[in-house]
DNA sequence: GAAAACCCTGACGTCGCGGCAAGGTCAAGC
DNA sequence: GCTTGACCTTGCCGCGACGTCAGGGTTTTC
């Protein structure tokens, strides 16, 4: 009934639950001293050893770093350890908040996704996403789509006050999405110069919201985000959205 | 009026909000298309890039990995896109747990340090916490401490069944820790075969509670649990608790 | 006596970039 | 014209906690 007490690496992981790689790597960084060697050279260890590999794997299982393992096994510990621990709680509150908002936008992509509609534009808001529910998200149009990816974009970039004055403009725009993307739509393929140009620009600013002259274009400057948003247009679908706006600023004054 | 749309790096990813490091990363990994170059080797960007990487920048931030970003961008996707994000979500769920586990072991681990108590052993489970502060804690015992430890150990190598029937053991020897730590102390540099030992057994004997020698040994076993314990332990010490056990185990049959 | 299962050291791979070295380019101010 | 400073280029090492070979030797088991 007497005990040896003496195992090789692979037993002394088993018994933690790590793996000898581990046990070997916690050797090279002086977190375990190392123990005896065989004549073979097999290190031999005692069964205590196990307990101070698992006090090591509760301290890095924590999120300790290695290195603080370390330190706290090596004494630097009193109040050290307490501030290590703080400082370590506000940085899990971070992740946590960090998952929790990730763990938000997935179940509305997803959703979205399970809804039928591919929705690979990634992540949104989640007014926005119930805002595309209602927009044109079901037509296939084109600029459509494309408008999608631009309203992703803006969500991306913007920040949160000027999404409100875009969530309000959008609204506006609701009910006549499905004609303003009609119109936009024709003029993919037309010349800048042509005619029609002028009398879609007309039909526009008939349909959008004259809030969409008001503040928000200063916001979107702000952020560049008009350039981008008309340089991804064709000419004449820039063309016309320019002039509906000119229209639009006019109208209020 | 008429705005080029043609920008450097920096400006591209300062509009996105990401680093010209991380563009360039994208574009070796074939996620971005390598745009255009100047005559002097810059890289020329039209702003609607822009778009692009901020579809990138969401899915990433997603916690998709970067090859997967690209897969998605590349048009696997439909049904695969809808697989991806669940199994992610699942991924994220689990990752939530952990941290929420990391946090509530940490919280308690806090609460005792701030107490007073070194408590350097690293995270344990909540009741095993709140035991300890019950138990012996507070004594300066050798002893004590090394138990500390080994309860340590146990909590982070048994399964939680197992553990339950530890924890009932350890209230029962609660109202007597103190003697048998006191007992166990004066054993640790004898011989073992001193005559001391066999006294101290039986002290031992009459202060632990006889669930000591029911079911737990077995559930010790399964795990090499024991024989760690005893390794740890100096020989006269090892030697008095094995002959406790014996009593006990007499006691009750 | 041979296969399976273990051990050793050493070195490279992971992931998403950050940071540095060692340059070239360009606009502005002196 | 010259410098300064802010950009840009390629290329390569570094991080953190191991995983995963490669290329050996040893021990246990059938």
């Amino acid at each position: 009934m007497v005990f040896t007490g003496t195992v090789r690496i692979g037993e002394l992981a088993a018994l933690v639950g790590v793996t000898p790689r581990a046990v070997r790597h916690y050797h090279q960084l002086g977190l375990l001293p190392e123990p005896a060697r065989r004549s073979n050279g097999y290190r031999e260890y005692a069964l205590r050893d196990a307990v101070v590999l698992a006090r090591i794997r509760r301290l890095s299982e924590l999120g300790l770093g290695l290195d603080e393992v370390r330190n706290v096994l090596a004494g630097t510990e009193g109040r050290d350890l307490v501030e290590v621990l703080e400082e370590l709680d506000d940085d899990l509150g971070r992740q946590e908040a960090v998952l929790g908002e990730r763990r938000t936008r997935l179940a509305a992509l997803l959703a979205q996704a399970r809804a039928g509609h591919l929705a690979a534009d990634g992540p949104l808001s989640p007014e926005l996403t119930a805002l595309l529910a209602d927009l044109g998200e079901r037509s296939n149009s084109p600029m459509a789509a494309k408008d999608r990816e631009h309203l992703a974009y803006f969500d991306t970039v913007l920040p949160e006050e000027t999404r409100g004055d875009l969530m309000a403009v959008l609204r506006g725009m609701g009910p006549h999405a499905a004609q303003v993307y009609a119109v936009l739509d024709a003029l993919a393929d037309l010349h800048p110069d042509d005619p029609q140009v002028r009398r879609s620009a007309a039909a526009l600013a008939a349909l959008l919201p004259d809030t969409l002259a008001a503040h928000l274009p200063s916001h979107l400057a702000a952020h560049q985000a008009a350039e981008v948003y008309f340089d991804d247009l064709s000419p004449a679908q820039a063309a016309a959205v320019r002039d509906a706006l000119a229209l639009l600023r006019a109208r209020r004054a």
